[in-house]
DNA sequence: TTGTAAGCGTTATCAT
DNA sequence: ATGATAACGCTTACAA
């Protein structure tokens, strides 16, 4: 920077002045150091200018996981968002560990960062209260906590369960099973709420063993179906509350000889990609995960600089997509 | 850092001296020094730190894509190793736009980035040449580049397609249909090159239309079976050059009742999370994913300082791993 | 409109 | 072993 005040024969603070644009600048002296500037190919440091300002020019992205299709919807979109807004995006992955949680936050802090957008903190960890001391705009993205005053964008899952369980109700389901993610997890729950509510307004009940509680993996689709199987549930449909245990459960289904959606109607949720590239193309509740990292991104911008933060809770509503993996119950039970 | 010294009484000096414990300090000033920290919970800022070592304590990862199976574990096992080194990551996502790279890598080296890890730089990318200037310590990940002496991690991408031949041939396979990656890409090359050496040394030779040009997206793999079907290509297994389109490949023989592995053999390669998941589970090729982006980083962390890079490629294996959507061509076509 | 100079929070050199 | 001080590269009062 000094190089190209010299070199256009002015101070460096007018060289600051031509590169920032926002204070007066004479138009003669602006293009002679512009030309400097070319001629030097000189790049202003963003350390240097971050450490006057106090603001990183960075937004960190904190993940419980990355390999997870909700995660990776989560790093793409608040990537994009980032970038828009002219930052850069510092990612770290806490493996749901409040350790790492804590050391990655730390050095988040001693960066500068301009915010920091968290999924699914863990509920023991101490994070929050750190960031409550300073103040670094942060906002939780995917998790409802209960008693903070603290930005969050969430989906609505009750009506999500409402949703799925609406859509096989008016297929003219009555029986059927539900796998759940862990129930100690608020969204599960709301999920299953909704569900049951669903179920309840067409007269339909959802026995406790027509319930499996599952872990949002796999494998636990897997289990849930063996489980309904050899208790020979009597099931016409099933909702899996994500699409990872759905296709654990066609798994197990294919195995068994039963024909989806023939035999057995399923639905899942989140969209992820393999949903609609497996047999049968699986119906599914999608997520509006692009608007959801774009808010999270908002709100962190709109909190830079105002003491005060007005928490707010933002809640995004779900949708239903229907594809060839649910059909109506017929007495024939043709499809 | 100030107020610390004052504490403790003594100087900013000593205080740095402490926190970095590389110059010998006296034990009761850093005891006394170490009280001063924890009481004012001060914490190193880290810009101003990198602004003064010319090290910005970060590694950048640049890929042209996120939402991709491949990326996505870049990603992760970068992030991993990045953490484990000690350095923070920060991401950027070009979309394979040679501008987005410029800029991306711009703001990169205004950080102090202690060094960048590329996967699949689009060639048109001026990136390199600007790098090269600097002596920021830089290696290609997944990308074979002809002519430049810059680091890289690769995959045996021919051995790969040896691989997939040879498993297939052992099987009694002679008629082989290959859905391929873009042909303008060395790595497509190079597997179908493989795989064809595999094919001839057994006798059997892998003619034009039983070849496909697909781009490594599940919509072609959808295009090119159907293509196989409508041009009668007889054909007793199909290997495709990733996962992805290789389950498009399932969809379309599902949909056309052609029966997996019973019918025709099929293989893909990646390994995927969905390549298991499915049904039947596909037999494919994996890529030591962890042990590239550990050299990536390590390539990088031994190059730091030293002003000669020394041009480095490292070819890692992959290998075969067979399950059930592959089977022995028998007389009687029983599995 | 432009220049001077202080300060952001470190580390490294040089004395002591 | 410790302290004073310059420097890293930028922004911003304040003065001119």
């Amino acid at each position: 920077m000094k190089d190209v005040a010299q070199i256009a024969g002015v101070s460096v603070s007018t060289v600051s002045r031509v590169i920032n644009n926002n204070i007066p600048v004479d138009k003669e002296t602006r293009l002679k150091v512009e030309e400097a500037i070319r001629q030097l190919r000189y790049k202003p440091n963003l350390l240097a200018k971050g450490l006057r300002l106090r603001s990183g020019g960075i937004i960190g992205l904190v993940v419980p996981e990355i390999i997870h299709q909700t995660f990776v919807n989560f790093i793409h979109y608040v990537e994009e968002s980032v970038v828009d807004s002219g930052f850069e995006l510092i990612l770290g992955n806490t493996h749901g560990d409040p350790e790492k949680e804590e050391r990655f936050i730390d050095s988040l802090i001693r960066r500068n960062v301009d915010g920091i957008i968290f999924s699914r903190v863990s509920d023991q960890s101490r994070v929050l209260n750190i960031l409550e001391k300073t103040n670094i705009p942060i906002v939780i993205i995917d998790r409802f906590l209960e008693n903070e005053n603290i930005p969050s964008i969430v989906l609505d899952n009750y009506k999500a369960g409402l949703l799925a369980g609406q859509h096989l109700v008016q297929y003219h389901h009555r029986k059927i099973a539900c796998i759940t993610g862990p129930l100690n997890i608020a969204l599960s729950r709301e999920r299953l709420k909704g569900f049951k509510a669903a179920l309840s307004e067409a007269g339909a009940i959802l026995p406790d063993d027509f319930i499996y509680e599952g872990d949002f993996k796999f494998e636990s689709g897997l289990a849930a179906v063996e489980k309904f199987l050899s208790d020979e549930i009597e099931m016409t449909a099933i909702w899996a509350q994500n699409d990872m245990m759905a296709i654990g459960a066609l798994k197990v289904l294919n195995q068994h000889g039963i024909q989806v959606p023939e035999d057995i109607s399923l639905m899942g949720m989140d969209n992820i990609s393999s949903s609609e590239m497996i047999t049968p193309a699986l119906t599914t509740i999608t997520q509006p995960f692009q608007e959801m990292c774009q808010k999270a991104v908002n709100v962190i911008i709109n909190r830079k600089g105002k003491k005060e933060l007005a928490p707010s809770r933002i809640v995004l509503e779900p949708s239903l997509i229907i594809r060839d993996s649910t059909c109506p119950l017929l007495r024939e039970s043709v499809c």
